[in-house]
DNA sequence: TAATCATATTGTAATGATTACAACTCTGTA
DNA sequence: TACAGAGTTGTAATCATTACAATATGATTA
């Protein structure tokens, strides 16, 4: 599965004029460190530990501004939960209906091109399952 | 694509000790006549036409119901707002990031399974796509 | 260095979807 | 008719997200 390095977001940044502040850096940090595709209230709570004076303002700010730049991706697996995923092409999401933990698993987007759609210009593919993950199963 | 009919339904929700109120045969009805995918507000503002009464919470509770019954199924293709299907089985869903309209297609859900799950129980699987439909791209 | 300007951050208030809950209604049965 | 259980309704509460105005920051120029 192909990685994002830091360095590789950071001049992503700087080509579309995005100032990589302190906040933006550690949200950028925190999505790329933790592979737990985190919701806004969990980077929130566990940046502030950090940074007492962000506010969830700026995570929403940054987070935007990430989707907006492509750098990251919206993931809906739930209907009440938003997640945040550093873009990493082709690959899917498995959440855990006992743990809640979500597993990326390698997918080539490409082969479920569909011939009924052959008249559609498709920007964007997601694949979501749900069900038990083997942890949970034992 | 396999469709379900209204007395497949019917005989579902029987089975299940579910009562068919008038409320929530309406809301049936809505869910198999209309293929749109509908939005809690979409349902609650067309059949509140025809039943002024009609709650809110009555189309929550009903569309919960459904849900839990394995009849309908949630769509979270955008992050805020929660659609609803009739669960037919191996399709995909399209929207267009233009008009907005929400499209099925085809696809074969068991073709996608991956080796790297092959311990992993699978409930659920969806697939979204984004992009412009035929219409929008003239 | 000071002044200026654009951008980023912050905190609070507003919005909007969903849920909780209590009162009321309906239907069938004894 | 009285009762019980299930379904519906409307209001209030909750929670995530957005809007917005005030403040802070940081770079640039004189």
């Amino acid at each position: 599965m192909k990685t994002v390095s830091f360095e590789d977001l950071q001049k992503e940044l700087k080509n579309r004029n995005i100032n990589l502040s302190y906040q933006r850096l550690k949200i950028l940090q925190y999505l790329t460190n933790s592979q737990i595709h985190p919701t806004v209230d969990q980077i929130f709570t566990d940046l502030h530990k950090d940074i007492p004076t962000l506010s969830k303002t700026t995570v929403y700010n940054t987070l935007k501004l990430l989707v907006q730049s492509d750098l990251a991706k919206v993931l809906t697996i739930e209907d009440n939960e938003t997640r945040y995923d550093i873009n990493i092409e082709n690959h899917g999401h498995f959440k855990c209906e006992s743990c809640g933990e979500i597993y990326d698993f390698t997918i080539d987007l490409d082969s479920i091109a569909n011939k009924e759609l052959k008249n559609f210009k498709i920007n964007d593919k997601k694949v979501y399952f749900k069900g038990i993950c083997p942890r949970c199963l034992n």
